[in-house]
DNA sequence: CGTCAATGTTAGCGCCGCTAACATTGGAAA
DNA sequence: TTTCCAATGTTAGCGGCGCTAACATTGACG
């Protein structure tokens, strides 16, 4: 299916564009796609494509699904060999932040796109702040945690780890060209600094 | 020489232009500008406004430029009322926050744009960074902090609050539709969280 | 074997960013 | 005061874009 070139009927087409626009948001930027050029790069004319995307921002949609499904994945990935649930919620942050080191323009994509947080991406990431407040209400039962609204601890971790990321993807000037590994680094300093608190009271 | 209306020259198309762009990247988003539909607002050709501006890159990069410029006049009147440095923190990450949540357009288009954290305004950032500083090493000084990297700590908290503004123009889930209120209080318990740690150990 | 839905094609509309060549004008220099 | 020129406007147009309509091809299924 893949080598049909002398047909009519590309037979493959959808997710040859569909893969085309996710390498080409990944190493140069959402702004760098354009429907006549992916057409183009398929060897098909330029109309064809609207046969398997409606518009032009069906197709972005698409595209930040597959990214988010890939962010998804290798957040899955970096809490499985974490036995206790604290150094699973630090593996998934070490994990989200260099995600976004990596490809910020995907990270940037998953982000400005409305149909990936409302959609079944979104109930994803629901579902795991709900296991993240569990964990928080058994920390609080065992009196390891302070009695603060379990939801506020939540998004205050979330809004940490997405900060970092974000400050990496917008190019903050403290932490451009920030390799993976730093951002690893930089991701378990910050989340151990907020757990102990850094004390400005 | 706001009302020449009949002459051939305009008189005053650079700032207009500048002024109707940022209205409307605040109302409507980036996308919705265009060097055309700017030109017809103004009342003028086509072709006029590349004589104020090389590309439309550029007139976004001043745009952004006039944004980041707002943004920072609310960062330090939200600091005039405050007597200790502590609070002055807080008020900081306050007002970035509201800013976010009323202004999401502007926000993101300032740090979408390399020339802003890269010119006067990326300095002016870093003047308040090493403010930041040198409030954490005086508290270290003084025993309220602990002793880790000043840095470390500047950059941890510039994440959350970051990372708060973030998730609010990029319509987190459990954020979207939020008041300028509900920011300012979002961002108080948050940056106290920070400060007193969640006691995740 | 015929037909029809899926999926390709060509042609073209209107908008866009941007440029070249020309027009107007206000103000500085003579 | 007159002259002239740099600043800043104009028109016309190129090529690319998103998208649509009308038509062409074909494989799958009755």
């Amino acid at each position: 299916m893949s080598g049909k070139q002398n047909s009519y009927h590309h037979g493959n087409l959808r997710e040859v564009l569909l893969e085309t626009a996710f390498r080409l948001v990944d190493s140069d930027g959402v702004e760098a796609i354009s429907m006549r050029a992916l057409a183009r790069e398929a060897g098909v004319s330029s109309a064809a494509p609207f046969r398997h995307f409606a518009d032009k921002r069906v197709l972005l949609d698409a595209v930040a699904e597959k990214a988010a499904a890939e962010l998804e994945r290798k957040l899955d990935e970096s809490t499985a060999a974490c036995s206790d649930a604290l150094t699973q919620f630090r593996a998934m942050s070490v994990a989200y932040v260099r995600f976004a080191a990596e490809h910020p323009a995907l990270f940037d994509l998953i982000h400005g796109t409305e149909s990936v947080s409302a959609g079944f991406l979104g109930e994803v990431k629901d579902e795991r702040r709900l296991n993240l407040i569990a964990l928080i209400i058994e920390g609080q039962n065992a009196g390891l945690i302070p009695e603060a609204d379990p939801e506020l601890i939540a998004l205050t971790s979330e809004a940490l780890t997405h900060g970092l990321a974000r400050m990496i993807v917008d190019r903050h000037p403290r932490l451009r060209t920030l390799s993976s590994e730093e951002a690893r680094q930089l991701a378990l300093a910050a989340t151990h600094l907020l757990q102990t608190g850094i004390g400005l009271t």
